[in-house]
DNA sequence: TGCGTATTTTCGAAATTTCGAATATACTGT
DNA sequence: ACAGTATATTCGAAATTTCGAAAATACGCA
């Protein structure tokens, strides 16, 4: 299989790779949003969520439309959904053992800080 | 949908945000292979392929069983061969836009480096 | 033009990721 | 116990990501 195509699978990946941006896609699920929008139904912080906005964006995973004042993001194909689903699956499967992994996951990021 | 679900995709995704590691993942497609196999298999750098299985593993994409002298990966889901053959058809089914932002991050990169 | 609202961009610090080099560990055969 | 092979871990440097604070931009309206 071609490079490039590894390499963009791992572009699209890093662009969904926070929960954030997860969130963001999953609200667009059901159709566009403003950005503002988008910021109150997550409560975000604005210019972070902006942040975030860019990557989804450069990676196309979201576009954008203008109207007027504000910005309206939806995704560019809705086959991201049915991968987020399909580790809506995995994660039930998994359950137990899932969630040992995040609780020791948890941990890490906790010693990582002290 | 709970946060800790989104946390868990985003995991996921982190372990495969990276071109290296998704070679790993399809070439596991077929079955089980050792570490030296993939390896060789994908002329990979000893310690650097290492490195990568542990975090294949840290968030269960692999698991790993011991057999003497060396160690042998397999996928533990094969959903996760599902998500990669998806984004292989959302590859192609924006080939032209995709091929400019590809070009367009190696650029960004390229300036990064300077 | 000036004001208010919506959104993005820039900056700098902290955390995380990535890599190669060197080292360590584990197992097998002698 | 020793040597050899397979694999993992540690270390330090460079690159990237993430965040909040502050500033900038874009648009609509008086």
């Amino acid at each position: 299989m071609s490079d490039e195509l590894r390499r963009f699978k791992a572009e699209i990946f890093q662009a969904l790779a926070h929960p954030t941006r997860i969130a963001v896609v999953e609200a667009l699920r059901n159709g566009e949003l403003s950005a503002g929008q988008l910021i109150e139904q997550l409560g975000l912080e604005q210019a972070n969520a902006s942040q975030h906005f860019t990557v989804l964006r450069s990676k196309s995973v979201v576009v954008s439309r203008k109207k007027g004042n504000q910005v309206f993001y939806s995704l560019r194909d809705p086959v991201l959904i049915e991968v987020l689903d399909i580790l809506k699956r995995y994660f039930y499967a998994h359950l137990s053992q899932t969630m040992s992994m995040m609780k020791e996951i948890r941990m890490e990021k906790a010693v990582s800080k002290k």
